[in-house]
DNA sequence: CTGTTAGCGCATTCAG
DNA sequence: CTGAATGCGCTAACAG
């Protein structure tokens, strides 16, 4: 029923050259005359053939495939900065595999070393669970990475992280700017290091004004809408007089509002909150969320400018690249 | 810096045997003595040989990849899609290429022929744009294909489609059980057979019950958070006596109740909607969406268990695979 | 049970 | 400007 996939050696017949004439053809590199070229493209169009990219990584060493690993892939965040890696890529002519661990520790490794068998010539990977030994370990002999959000010295690894802590700072400081004293932080439950520095910006900012307690206010739980709603729950339980909750990313914020609704908390007269990452929901929810914005398309895009200059050039050492945050008020806040 | 990448070759050298003997280990199967296979394991293990799919692919005509092409990859709807799939895949081994066209029709067929020249062994796509006889035209040469919500005819491809229609006309039967008379509709503004049907749906029903106009009460916009908004302000402007609105997917039902709200119009008090789709959001928003649920997660799975049936199987005709809705009541409807 | 030969589809040497 | 040989890393077919 299906048709044979067609090889060069097919339209190098039907073409009456050799393979190699029609490999000058569509690569067109070599020099080559613009008559046979012409016909041999003619014939490749007549014949629907394509270039197995299987054959052509094989001895290029060169798969033209980046793969990047999200830890979950139901955050709006996550596939924003796809976007970004996945259209510049695309412009080079590149192709992203995206996967998603789900957050389990154990896929993590398990899919970079998938990725790194499959031929992509580099990966981008939001990993934090994996041990540091272990990444070290793969990058060792493996294509060149970009890890995110994490501080790890090895010579096949880029950095590329989100000023974290600063950002934490700026959403900390509005809310005693505007006359609270009794701040509640949401944070993930595993630990991690973007969100370590998200903490240490909360509690700093908090001892800076001379406010205490902050460590007390800590409610953890998974980064995700129900996680947010959840620790929410609990933290309005133990500390009832919380006026104001900082949470790790939108989605836990977002989680967060709507447990405040649930409990009669009206946001922002009784509570205000602030997110991070400022995803796209944010500005649609009601009331609309305040939060600390990464511009995540950039970060995506400047994660992939980043491998594939890499490849031109290996031996480079590449400082770690930082992206500042910004922060955006809304209706959660005053 | 980088170690080279260990091949068969070298591990075969290592261990003293032949290149085949080590892939007899690796691959179990074949016989083999355990001695000799547990020697060659040890020196695997430590050499950190990792057999190169890329060679494998190469003469199995088999690498384990599979292409998933959504439109819209921050609509939570098809990361959830996506989970479903990478989970039934990776369960078998199989690892999920997922790519993201951001609904331009020019990036639909070159996506699909870019995976397929990427050699994977199947793809699933959600493409509407892609007109039939290009997709058909496709499909003639490459590997197989599940398309998801849309009706084609070929040996080579195996339709999987969400009862739409009827999913539509839960909804549109419940608000006029609930005494809605003047209806109104949130649109895809790109044609796609999944609205088509839900549009249907929606007209139909309301022929049956002797209302009319509801061609009237259609408005037309992106499938999106800021596409909904845009629709119900536009519709309410148009059609200020509306009462009850249904989107086509839960992405325009958030941004249909965002839009009320700041319309000053209560939902549902003023205005009952009704989203598609289920995603997580919906049920965390406020008010919570009520929503005709389709099973996401199921639907990735049975894509790619049904794809990889048919490569134990290729002749085999497989009928369309059918996903029934459920209506699901929250706040935003009475 | 194990080794040898061959070849997947292509690009990279080299010769013409 | 074009063609022939060689090999990428691996497995399939055959021998032993």
């Amino acid at each position: 029923m299906l048709k044979q996939r067609v090889t060069i050696a097919d339209v190098a017949k039907e073409a009456g050259v050799s393979k190699q004439t029609v490999s000058r053809a569509i690569n067109d590199k070599g020099e080559i005359s613009p008559v046979t070229k012409q016909h041999i493209l003619d014939v490749v169009d007549l014949l629907g053939y394509r270039p197995s990219r299987v054959a052509q990584a094989m001895n290029t060493n060169h798969s033209y495939m980046l793969g990047l690993v999200v830890p979950d892939i139901t955050n709006q965040f996550f596939p924003e900065v796809a976007r970004g890696a996945q259209d510049a890529a695309y412009a080079q002519n590149y192709t992203v595999l995206l996967t998603n661990t789900d957050d389990q520790a154990s896929r993590e490794l398990d899919t970079l070393e998938l990725l790194a068998a499959q031929g992509v010539d580099g990966m981008i990977t939001f990993s934090h669970q994996a041990e540091e030994d272990a990444l070290k370990r793969f990058a060792d002999s493996s294509q060149p990475i970009i890890v995110i959000n994490r501080a790890i010295e090895h010579p096949n690894i880029t950095l590329l992280r989100v000023d974290n802590r600063a950002g934490a700072q700026k959403a900390v400081a509005h809310f005693i700017t505007t006359g609270h004293t009794r701040i509640g932080m949401l944070t993930n439950r595993d630990f991690s290091p973007s969100q370590l520095l998200r903490v240490q910006g909360y509690q700093q900012t908090l001892e800076e004004h001379g406010l205490s307690g902050g460590e007390s206010r800590l409610s953890a739980d998974a980064p995700t809408l129900s996680g947010g709603y959840r620790a929410t729950q609990r933290l309005l339980e133990l500390h009832p007089d919380i006026t104001a909750i900082f949470a790790y990313n939108d989605m836990m914020g977002l989680g967060a509002i709507r447990a405040c609704v649930e409990m009669g908390r009206s946001v922002p007269d009784d509570i205000a909150i602030i997110g991070f990452d400022d995803i796209q929901l944010a500005s649609m929810y009601t009331p609309s969320l305040s939060t600390v914005r990464v511009d995540k398309y950039a970060m995506g895009q400047k994660a992939v400018e980043c491998l594939l200059r890499r490849f031109d050039n290996p031996a480079a050492h590449i400082d770690p690249i930082e992206l500042e945050t910004e922060l955006i008020l809304r209706e959660s806040t005053f």
